[in-house]
DNA sequence: GTGGTCTAGACCACG
DNA sequence: GTGGTCTAGACCACA
């Protein structure tokens, strides 16, 4: 479970680390229903505090993206995830800031419409089943 | 200049100003080359201290987004902005981040793609020109 | 860690503090990697207010100088910076002014160099290794 | 008189009408004892207010650039201007923050002299009369 | 214990 | 009247 982490980010670790999952269960390196490392391992792994990993871990559960269980640790939840009106709001929201910036910046529709089509592409077809 | 702030977010405020201006300035409710409110202004409109609206500010500025001319105060920079790889590359890493999200939460990529144009529609037509 | 400080000058502190820190880090009394003080404990060395110090650090961050690492505070980065046109270009302007000003107030061109070569000795002998 | 001013430059009008004077002096596009335009003039044509300029003349006087002379306005002092500590030190100190900066910032000791000699050659030759 | 954020209020530099 | 700087003091997020 490599992580890509920056520690002199203003971001903080525990966000990191939640986005860094986010993307490994889209692309794959997380499998459905697999377990995460537990929160003492993927502490000594990247070298933060317990408590930072563990925030992470439970962001991810509010969330939906995991189960946390008592006997088996953090696992995978089955995909895609339930639909979620306050997820669902927050993308909106993202993409919303996201696109205002890139008409501001120069970059065209096309430039962003591909970029996106080409990230789909890398975190699956589910879209075309 | 009305601004839509959650004083209960965790998201700094400076930041949602930062975020809210942005918008402004790609729908047209900020022209370009028009003056911002002054610091002391926005702040007392927003009721918020003005070092928050400065900070944000001067954000703004760092980004581009405005310029703060000593006689005439912050005023919308012409649009594009020059090129910058900044904000190109955190515009790619957060699109990265949520086309994940959109893709593991079963929006899907027709979704994605339409609410994305209809954003561009709402903030102009500048790549068909 | 003294800092040099003329709390007469219209120089701005914290742009003097950047100043101090900056020749701190060339003549090797702040090596790197090594913590600079606590931004509240470098505040009250000096005898001003955090908000001053806290500025400085951040203006040394933005331009390359130090990290700021949420686990270990401020540490000095690693040198040489990673090339970066904008300082690059700060240095050229000052530099012509500086050498416009010194031909007109008749230091002579070799008396300008021979001050530079030994303040580049005094600052290390990394352009002969 | 064209000067290149940055309305948007965190440094002061009158600190860039200054040190554009300066170079212009240096460069020899304003001739020893040329006048310089007068005050009312040079704020019409470069669009700044009275007062900028004329703080602009003052610190130029104060420091021996040009003379004020009430019939005749302001003219370009004859150089090299008569030996001052003060101008020297602020120049010595300038050059030890710029050594420093250069050192961090990987250029090297020879393209900083090379540029020098390239800036000293520009200005003229007066070292080797 | 670290830096980040925010407030309140003051004075100054600039144009 | 504008933003820039500085202070004092508080609370919070983070690790």
């Amino acid at each position: 479970m490599i992580l890509n982490l920056d520690f002199n980010s203003d971001v903080p670790i525990y966000t990191q680390i939640r986005e860094e999952i986010i993307k490994a269960i889209a692309n794959g390196n997380l499998k459905l229903n697999e377990s995460l490392p537990s929160v003492r391992n993927m502490a000594e792994e990247i070298g933060v505090n317990l408590h930072t990993v563990n925030k992470s871990y439970n962001l991810l559960k509010d969330e939906g993206y995991i189960n946390i269980d008592r006997r088996k640790g953090a696992i995978v939840n089955t995909l895609p995830l339930p639909k979620n009106d306050l997820n669902d709001n927050k993308i909106k929201s993202m993409l919303d800031l996201l696109v205002a910036q890139t008409y501001l910046t120069g970059m065209s529709r096309e430039e962003f419409l591909d970029y996106s089509n080409k990230l789909f592409d890398k975190y699956g077809v589910k879209d075309y089943e």
